[in-house]
DNA sequence: CGAGTTTGACCTGCGC
DNA sequence: GCGCAGGTCAAACTCG
């Protein structure tokens, strides 16, 4: 199953790769006229992570930063293309902002205020099936999590993030060779979801988005309680 | 035997 | 309203 991940986040950001017990995974920037991720994704250089937030000494800052650069730089089409033009092949990172989940921006900022999203989760677990069971699916799906998404090289699958997944679905997508998989953090009352395919383009691109936030530490934490900046806080 | 994966069926949202 | 595509469920299956 997943292995456990401790990365310095410095060198993450100084070698343009994230070890892993796994491997090596790349980070790759988005060429201008990628199409995935898709509509309203913003791209973002570790640099210029850095710049709003030069205090960046943790990972657990980095995912903060990552949040507040998603709400405070709505992705507009110049600011993409400096980006990326800026970044000059560095590391860049993805915030998805889909059109269709563009009302979850505002939960970002919620999160960001320390209103956690999920905040009172009894109306968030997954309950039994029945009728009551839909119609609180149905409910859920209006305060859907907010995502964000980054695409790596890696011949496997599955980032190792230091989190638990279970996988419980897997959809062919229309129009790509490479099915799509669907996983479920397995911690109790933590809803966090991400789906994992491969580019279409380019098979040995790896695209992992998240949904939601972790309320919990990473399943590896008692191992590597000591390391306080390893990537795993960066997957919130 | 329990935990995790597979996979077909079903549900929902969206575009037309 | 209908059809399509994405997302989820859950029974069956696999594996350690």
């Amino acid at each position: 199953m997943m292995s456990t991940t401790n990365v310095n986040h410095s060198l993450f950001e100084e070698q343009d790769q994230i070890p892993t017990q796994m491997g090596l995974f790349n980070i790759i920037p988005f060429p201008p006229n990628q199409t995935y991720p898709p509509l309203g994704c913003q791209t973002v250089t570790l640099k210029s992570i850095s710049a709003i937030a030069p205090s960046l000494s943790s990972a657990a800052n980095f995912s903060e930063t990552l949040l507040s650069t998603a709400v405070n730089q709505r992705p507009r089409e110049e600011d993409l293309t400096s980006s990326l033009v800026g970044g000059g092949g560095g590391q860049l990172l993805s915030l998805s902002r889909s059109r269709v989940n563009s009302w979850a921006w505002e939960e970002v900022s919620d999160c960001l205020m320390g209103k956690r999203i999920g905040g009172d989760d009894n109306h968030h677990h997954h309950l039994g099936v029945s009728a009551m069971k839909m119609k609180k699916m149905k409910a859920r799906r209006k305060v859907r999590e907010p995502r964000f998404c980054f695409k790596t090289m890696s011949d496997v699958d599955v980032l190792d993030d230091g989190y638990k997944w279970r996988k419980y679905g897997q959809k062919v997508v229309k129009n790509t060779q490479h099915p799509r998989s669907y996983y479920r953090c397995t911690q109790d009352n933590c809803r966090v979801k991400k789906r994992v395919e491969r580019l279409a383009e380019d098979p040995r691109m790896v695209i992992t988005t998240y949904e939601g936030r972790h309320v919990h530490s990473p399943s590896n934490e008692l191992e590597d309680s000591q390391t306080p900046s390893e990537l795993s806080n960066f997957l919130w």
